[in-house]
DNA sequence: ATGCCTCAGCTCCTGAGA
């Protein structure tokens, strides 16, 4: 099986680039952050006519999240459970033997201020309940736009970056404690291309400079580690007209979809 | 640089992103 994660940044903007992806890369999971929209605007049409089922959960303007997937996705949730909140950031399911949450986290914005405390919640939150699932389903994926960077291998510039939003030592506290649940970050599993990043501002050229952050990552189980067999950033999308800032990522399991 | 892009929206400016 394969599984992917993209911020795409709008889906109403991205969608044409979504389903051009898709084409070229038959992904059988595939989960979106941003997608900007609310859930009567989803284009669930479109990717039932590409060979996806589709879960959405959506918000006007902010955040939005969707998860697409070859086999009907099952026991679907949104959000944390117990977490209130009003911003729609996670979404849940079973696709085949695999449990899969998506998930966009909250940007934080800068320490010290309401946003990094939310962020900083929504993180205890998150790994209070991850801790849950991880006992429910050992198979579990978790995958999304961290905005969190593990260490300096995934920053452009880690001395001017040092201590900035994330980049914070409480910030990587938190996905530590949170791979320490029993997670993997399986782009490290494999070698990887030095400035290997996720995400490059729009601003100043920062993709063609090579100025970008690693803050898109994709978390396995220790049951899924041994079936990881390959995981890549695909920068393809970048070079597109309008792209979104973030650039997907691509993971391959030895395990079947049923 | 309180800047630079890009996107959404009570759209010709502002807030937010990262």
């Amino acid at each position: 099986m394969q599984f992917a994660t993209w911020n795409v940044n709008s889906l109403s903007v991205r969608l044409p680039q979504v389903l051009d992806w898709l084409c070229q890369n038959p992904v059988d999971v595939l989960v979106l952050q941003e997608i900007k929209m609310t859930d009567d605007k989803f284009p669930h049409e479109a990717f039932t006519q590409a060979g996806y089922h589709a879960q959405w959960f959506g918000q006007k303007t902010y955040n939005g999240v969707a998860l697409l997937s070859r086999t009907p996705a099952t026991q679907v949730l949104k959000n944390i459970p117990d977490f209130a909140d009003d911003m729609a950031r996670l979404i849940t399911a079973n696709v085949g033997p695999v449990r899969v949450i998506g998930a966009y986290f909250p940007n934080g914005q800068a320490p010290g201020t309401d946003k990094f405390e939310y962020k900083m919640q929504w993180l205890k939150s998150l790994r209070a309940w991850v801790k849950e699932e991880l006992l429910a389903h050992p198979n579990l994926v978790l995958m999304g736009d961290y905005n969190i960077t593990f260490d300096d291998a995934d920053v452009w510039d880690p001395e001017g970056m040092r201590d900035q939003i994330h980049c914070t030592d409480e910030e990587r506290y938190q996905l530590g404690a949170l791979v320490a649940l029993g997670l993997n970050d399986s782009f490290r599993l494999f070698e990887q291309p030095s400035q290997s990043y996720s995400w490059w501002d729009y601003r100043d050229f920062g993709f063609r400079r090579k100025r970008g952050l690693r803050i898109d990552h994709i978390l396995i189980s220790h049951a899924l580690k041994p079936l990881a067999r390959a995981c890549h950033i695909d920068t393809t999308p970048r070079k597109n007209e309008r792209p979104s800032d973030h650039a997907p990522v691509v993971l391959t399991l030895d395990i079947a979809q049923s």
